[in-house]
DNA sequence: CTTATTCCCTGATTGC
DNA sequence: TGCAATCAGGGAATAA
């Protein structure tokens, strides 16, 4: 399940291999029915083809490539979707969903078991990104704006955390460990937090994620990065799919829960 | 406006 | 052991 981390790191590694080259031909999957927004599949071939891709951008877990003539392609990878460069990472699979051939002979291919991902082909980018919160690694996201977030909901914290129209790029794995890292238990109804620990809650959204972009992301299942390899801080994680096993700091048993319809791991003494 | 629930999808896991 | 039911999860859609 790419979050921002994974996402950041498909966008870093892409943009050397990407940049300056020129989308020959795509392919979309007839298996595929739900992957492009807004075109049918063969228009957004074709619209694609002969574009220069210019930049890469990251909102939330959204990949935005901007290419020439003021188009935009993103992409969300939801649950397993995952973007493969060069022969050599996209190994014979039947969950291949699209591919991209490039002007220089690689090919870019997203494979996605599950089906959940999509695909933009845009001139204005808030077709797709336009309901998101900010970046909460940039400097609109203050401590200041996360109490004032939290202070008009009355759902669990961690539903909030969730909320992509919040805070941009946060899924259930640093939802959970932003809230072990400031000592929040996630079931505890948001507007209770007060500006002093929704302050914490700020510092432990912001360490979760840069540990996690530091290690390169976190591969649970089905996390790749484009050259086929694994993250490495699902071995650092404090309490995400840790339960039953001791907590780091007490000892405790980290236990796991339903919030917000999602699986939640926490241990109940450092997290009241 | 809010929050809760259902749905999409398919391999993995659980339960009888 | 074996097969059916349930689970996982991002986010859109729907219900309340």
């Amino acid at each position: 399940m790419p979050e921002l981390p994974e996402v950041e790191t498909i966008r870093r590694d892409l943009l050397p291999l990407l940049r300056g080259r020129t989308i020959a031909e795509a392919w979309v999957s007839p298996n595929a029915p739900r992957l492009i927004q807004l075109l049918p599949p063969d228009e957004f071939c074709r619209q694609i083809a002969g574009r220069r891709v210019e930049d890469i951008e990251r909102r939330g877990k959204y990949l935005l490539f901007r290419l020439d003539g003021g188009l935009l392609w993103g992409v969300h990878l939801r649950m397993t979707g995952r973007l493969l460069h060069d022969a050599n990472s996209c190994p014979e699979t039947p969950y291949l969903r699209a591919s991209f051939r490039l002007d220089d002979g690689a090919r870019l291919c997203f494979v996605d078991l599950r089906k959940f991902g999509t695909m933009w082909l845009v001139d204005d980018e808030a077709l797709v990104t336009g309901r998101l919160g900010p970046e909460p690694l940039s400097e609109d996201f203050t401590p200041a704006y996360l109490h004032s977030v939290l202070k008009r909901r009355s759902a669990p914290v961690k539903g909030v955390l969730l909320d992509q129209g919040a805070i941009a790029g946060i899924g259930n794995i640093y939802a959970d460990e932003a809230l072990f890292r400031a000592g929040i238990n996630p079931k505890r109804a948001a507007n209770s937090i007060a500006k002093q620990r929704a302050a914490r809650l700020h510092g432990g959204i912001r360490e979760a994620l840069e540990l996690a972009l530091g290690d390169r992301g976190s591969s649970f299942r089905d996390y790749l990065d484009p050259s086929g390899r694994e993250g490495g801080h699902h071995l650092k994680v404090r309490v995400f799919r840790r339960t039953a096993e001791p907590c780091y700091v007490c000892g405790t048993e980290i236990r796991r829960v339903k919030v917000a319809g999602r699986s939640t791991h926490y241990c109940p003494k450092c997290q009241r």
